[in-house]
RNA sequence: GUGAUUAUAGCUCAGUUGGUUAGAGCGUCGGAUUGUGGUUCCGAAGGUCGCGGGUUCGAGCCCCGUUUUUCACCCCA
């Protein structure tokens, strides 16, 4: 036997059927966003990398996907760089673009570079892949889809809430159970602006957003390996121990931030939201969680993460807003606050929940048997008349044996075979069986077709 | 990047302390049935046991390396 083919690792193939579920929730999202008025553009997978570099951090720059310069790469180089056996820099002489590491930053350049095509405030969705060079785990994957909703050149804390009634819309139509927590990247600010480690709150940040999971102790002792000091550790614990209603936590961190004028500027905005957010009467429940830092820097204000409830898997869906994204292309004062729908995460949740609608419109509704050269003659004016009817038809290309034929059928799960001989043929019409009770009976195609309706 | 873990037929997996010619189910193909699928019965094809090296009279099994799978950490959708 040959070599066995194989797939990088972190990517997957998707038979027919995965596609039919994956489309179920790229059309969900899809009808969602463009209810909100969302306007769909797509950008290129690779970016120059000068684009993407510097945008996601130190260790984003580790996880792009580098594509080697075409040609000779290696022939504008001296020896010093070849040999130098420094990655970073020969990295930036042997390849200048780079797969596309999410969406939003192509966005911001797509804003930058074609800002006299478009009207402020600017809606649009985006549904791609994007790579990441991570090593693969569960539910994480190096190459897998985002779909993004993003406003900008708006300050409105409407738009917040319109992404929030997007995540209750979306998850209500795929019918899985989720909450949305919320938190603002003004009070975290505030917190570090009051405990006097204003910049160490990346620091900070990184650590409590691992509250879940390694719990209250373990944060402290991140915290302190990160050099801050006993005293503004102790400032912090009425923090981390917040507890209560969404009222509750806000009354109390107005008292906290009452020195920071950031964070209260934090807590009013989240009010506005949740008040929003009440006057609509969400289905999902929202919860403030000041745990909830998540790791892109560039957000500025309001930061969303959505966590399904049943079954155990990563934030399914995140965001917050952005001030100044455009800002590092060269255009500042344009404000953006904008989602991401983890396509490849749900898809991975509705798996195992088996939440999938039953029928599927993708699905051959006919196939005409073959038989021979004269019966292939009748049908095919038969098969053109029902695809102009709009009725998805085929014909097996081939004059195999029937058995081969009704079992491709089968297989493919169609519900409706058409039998064409010499008796179907001298009477004008076709012998229509019904795959699932097993009957058939000779008839018209205008028969047929009422019966396929 | 760190630490574990996995790899045997197209797929899912057995394979005893190292011992003849490596098995099963599913799938595929052929037949029972040349105009009838699902159920049943019969038969066949299909393997460099991930790859490379080592130990041994002998390795799917033990050792080393490498790749790969999955999981956790880091980070993240």
């Amino acid at each position: 036997m040959a070599q066995k083919p194989s797939i990088p690792k972190g990517t997957r193939d998707f038979t027919p059927q995965e596609m039919a579920n994956r489309n179920y929730i790229f059309n969900t999202i899809k009808d969602v966003f463009r209810l909100y008025g969302f306007q769909q553009i797509e950008t290129p997978a690779m970016e120059n990398l000068s684009t993407l570099m510097g945008k996601y951090g130190e260790e984003g720059d580790k996880l792009l996907f580098k594509i080697l310069n075409s040609g000779d790469y290696l022939s504008g180089l001296t020896n010093d760089e070849l040999l130098g056996r420094n990655s970073t820099k020969l990295t930036t002489k042997i390849s200048e673009k780079g797969l596309r590491y999410d969406l939003t930053v192509p966005f911001a350049r797509f804003v930058v570079q074609n800002r006299d095509k478009i009207s402020f405030p600017f809606k649009r969705y985006q549904i791609q892949p994007v790579w990441r060079a991570d090593r693969p785990q569960k539910g994480r994957y190096r190459e897998f889809y985002q779909c993004d909703v993003d406003v900008v050149g708006s300050d409105s804390l409407l738009n917040e809430l319109e992404l929030i009634q997007i995540v209750d819309e979306v998850y209500r139509r795929l019918k899985i159970n989720v909450v949305i927590k919320i938190n603002n990247r003004k009070i975290l600010s505030g917190i570090a602006e009051i405990i006097g480690e204003t910049e160490k709150i990346t620091d900070i940040t990184v650590a409590i957003d691992k509250m879940d999971k390694i719990g209250l102790d373990k944060v402290n002792e991140e915290i302190a390996s990160k050099g801050i000091s006993e005293e503004a550790i102790a400032k912090l614990q009425p923090i981390l121990k917040l507890s209560g209603t969404n009222e509750e936590k806000l009354t109390q961190l107005k008292t906290v931030l009452s020195a920071s004028e950031i964070g209260l500027k934090g807590v009013s905005e989240l009010e506005t939201i949740f008040g929003l957010c009440k006057a609509m009467s969400l289905a999902t429940h929202i919860e403030l969680d000041l745990t909830l830092a998540r790791g892109l820097n560039y957000y500025t204000g309001a930061i969303f993460e959505v966590k399904a409830l049943d079954v155990e898997i990563g934030s399914i869906t995140g965001g917050g807003r952005y001030d100044n994204l455009t800002g590092v292309f060269g255009m500042d004062g344009v404000s953006g606050v904008g989602i991401s729908f983890g396509a490849d995460r749900i898809y991975d949740v509705l798996n195992q929940l088996d939440l999938y609608p039953e029928t599927s419109i993708e699905q051959t509704q006919i196939l005409f048997v073959s038989f021979g050269e004269a019966e292939l003659m009748y049908c095919l004016p038969l098969l053109k008349e029902l695809r102009n009817n709009g009725i998805n038809a085929e014909i097996y290309p081939e004059s195999a044996k029937m058995k081969k034929q009704m079992s491709y059928a089968d297989n493919k799960k169609i519900p409706y075979v058409a039998i064409v001989g010499d008796t179907e043929m001298n009477e004008g019409k076709v012998m229509l069986k019904n795959m699932k009770t097993g009957q058939q009976s000779l008839m018209t195609l205008e028969d047929v077709l009422t019966e396929l309706k």
